[in-house]
RNA sequence: GCCGCGUUGGUCAAGAGGUUAAGACGCCUCCCUUUCACGGAGGAAUCACGGGUUCGAGUCCCGUACGUGGUACCA
């Protein structure tokens, strides 16, 4: 018999994936996992002016990279089809109708301009923004403050409304949250919120409520913004008589600015040069792109890794895990109360700490791209395997291995060598062509290599030292890289005697 | 304004009445290394504040401050 558990990730597809977004899939994937559940995908495309053409896809490719596989979801119904809120636009209006016949919610006619008269002319220093709410809906046109004649005279002339809720007066909503414990509103504070627009689609609130229930939906969880609408979902649940089988909720913290303090956004990344978007988002009606961790080289399982402990700990020392290991620990109870900050330093640490756990063959077919869009051609992959290799540990990400790898395959241009070109001198330059002459009678080797070179140096009464960093420079063209023999080695005989000579010509 | 939620080093955090208050990132010092890293050793740095409860409070309660979210026919 299958586990009931049943979590849905509810996307609206308005525009790219941030971390937040990617966080609460996640940790709902996670406990869908760890409890042999369901993962569901339902999209919320309720809101038509805010639909970004595209976004559906790209949030799909996002969970595809990261390997968050969906159980249930447009692309995969499961027994409960359609997955898209605008396909089931139907299914809702029959709930709110109901509602209205029993009384616990009402046509409201007000127009826009109607709407903003009434905050404006209620609104004072002390209550800046006027709800809709007990105190205010008898002023309103609505079917409460209309007599029946009036209601059933606008309806029949097909004046647009929607249908709010009537939260109750006085009432105690309370409910336990799996992160936070019990959490408890006063239903007064809360306003006669809109279920059904007036074009006919739902708000979330209702949606959300009408769906998860028909799809079966055992655990909710996300973002902290949503705890102050939770009455007004629980109480739907009461009045659409639904309560028993109330889904259980865990509000998840916020992902916050690294600097400061609030919401992380995506102009945070812009500002301070990280990204904050899963994958490359270009926005449509913009064209501006926006950068993805993909492309700046992270690993998805790294990137995996650190959103999951950002508000989530194992209760060990250990920091690194794979997403099996995740399936097999997380637990929603762990999960932090408070927002956590966004380190972009630690992210990267997370991605080196995969890097040197990645298999190698598999790297040199995630950095080829990045080599080749840096100009340098790769042709063979396990030259480019044994490469990185060499240097996996001086990389936090894939970019990285374009610098300290990239070498390996093209001569460093532009060589600066003014830092070592004070100090040398004939002597030097002497050895070194000896050196290279020497390379006819020694096993290409990186020990002979060093040695022949040792030993020359001492026939010339040069100290060693004085020529391995001009050596490193002209092979490497910086100061870095792993050692010199090695790199000798590794781009032979021919290219050592080259990248030698181009220097000595430039010391000149 | 009102309502909700939160508050352990710069950051992520462990901690569920008695601990020298873990660990990680970052920072600093040293070792290793004729580069840069990796690795190793060490260091600086924390319980927001005020009241209770208790023999004893980072841990429980209340208040204050601060932060944050909500207060839309957006999600």
């Amino acid at each position: 018999m299958k586990n009931s558990v049943r979590v849905r990730f509810a996307p609206s597809p308005t525009g790219g994936l941030h971390l937040g977004g990617v966080r609460t899939a996640l940790f709902n994937y996670l406990f869908a996992k760890k409890h042999q559940g369901s993962f569901i995908i339902r999209v919320e495309d309720t809101d038509q002016t805010r639909f970004v053409d595209g976004a559906e896809d790209y949030i799909f490719n996002c969970l595809d990279w990261v390997g968050m596989k969906t159980d249930e979801s447009p692309k995969q119904p499961g027994p409960y089809a359609p997955y898209r809120q605008s396909e089931r636009k139907p299914m809702y209006r029959q709930y709110a109708e109901q509602l209205v016949t029993q009384g616990n919610a009402y046509y409201a006619f007000d127009t826009t301009e109607e709407l903003e008269t009434m905050r404006n002319s209620l609104k004072t220093s002390e209550n800046p923004s006027p709800q809709y709410d007990h105190k205010t809906r008898m002023q309103m046109r609505n079917s409460l403050s209309l007599s029946d004649e009036e209601v059933k005279a606008l309806l029949d002339a097909n004046i647009p409304y929607v249908i709010r809720i009537k939260m109750s007066e006085n009432e105690s909503v309370h409910f336990t949250d799996l992160i936070r414990g019990e959490i408890s509103h006063d239903s007064s504070v809360v306003d006669d919120k809109v279920l059904l627009k007036s074009d006919g689609m739902p708000t979330y609130h209702l949606a959300v409520v009408v769906d998860d229930h028909l799809m079966k939906i055992t655990h909710v969880f996300r973002g902290e913004e949503w705890l102050p609408s939770a009455p007004i979902q629980i109480m739907l649940y009461k009045y659409l008589g639904w309560e028993s089988d109330m889904p259980k909720w865990a509000h998840l913290p916020l992902i916050l600015k690294p600097d400061g303090n609030g919401k992380l956004s995506k102009r945070d990344g812009e500002r301070l040069g990280f990204p904050v978007f899963a994958m490359d988002w270009t926005d449509p009606k913009t064209e501006i792109v926006n950068k993805g961790f993909k492309e700046m080289g992270f690993l998805p399982e790294a990137f995996i890794n650190m959103l999951a402990m950002l508000g989530w700990s194992s209760g060990t020392e250990q920091e690194i895990f794979s997403l099996d290991e995740l399936e097999n620990l997380f637990s929603i109870e762990r999960v932090n109360k408070s927002g956590a900050k966004f380190d972009y330093e630690k992210a990267k640490w997370f991605n080196q700490q995969h890097l040197l756990r990645a298999d190698s063959s598999r790297l040199a077919i995630l950095t080829k791209p990045f080599m080749e869009n840096a100009g340098i051609e790769i042709e063979d992959l396990s030259k480019l395997e044994n490469a990185i290799k060499m240097v996996t540990e001086r990389c936090h990400l894939l970019t990285d291995f374009v610098e300290q790898a990239g070498f390996l395959f093209k001569a460093p241009q532009d060589l600066d060598v003014t830092p070592i070109k004070a100090k040398w001198n004939e002597d030097k330059t002497n050895l070194m062509q000896e050196w290279l002459k020497a390379f006819d009678t020694i096993s290409w080797e990186t020990d002979s290599l060093e040695n022949s070179l040792t030993d020359l140096a001492t026939q010339h009464q040069i100290k060693k030292g004085e020529v391995m960093l001009p050596l490193r420079i002209m092979l490497v063209g910086g100061k870095f890289g792993p050692g010199v023999f090695d790199i000798a080695h590794f781009i032979g005989m021919e290219d050592t005697k080259q990248r030698v000579l181009q220097g000595l010509e430039l010391l000149k």
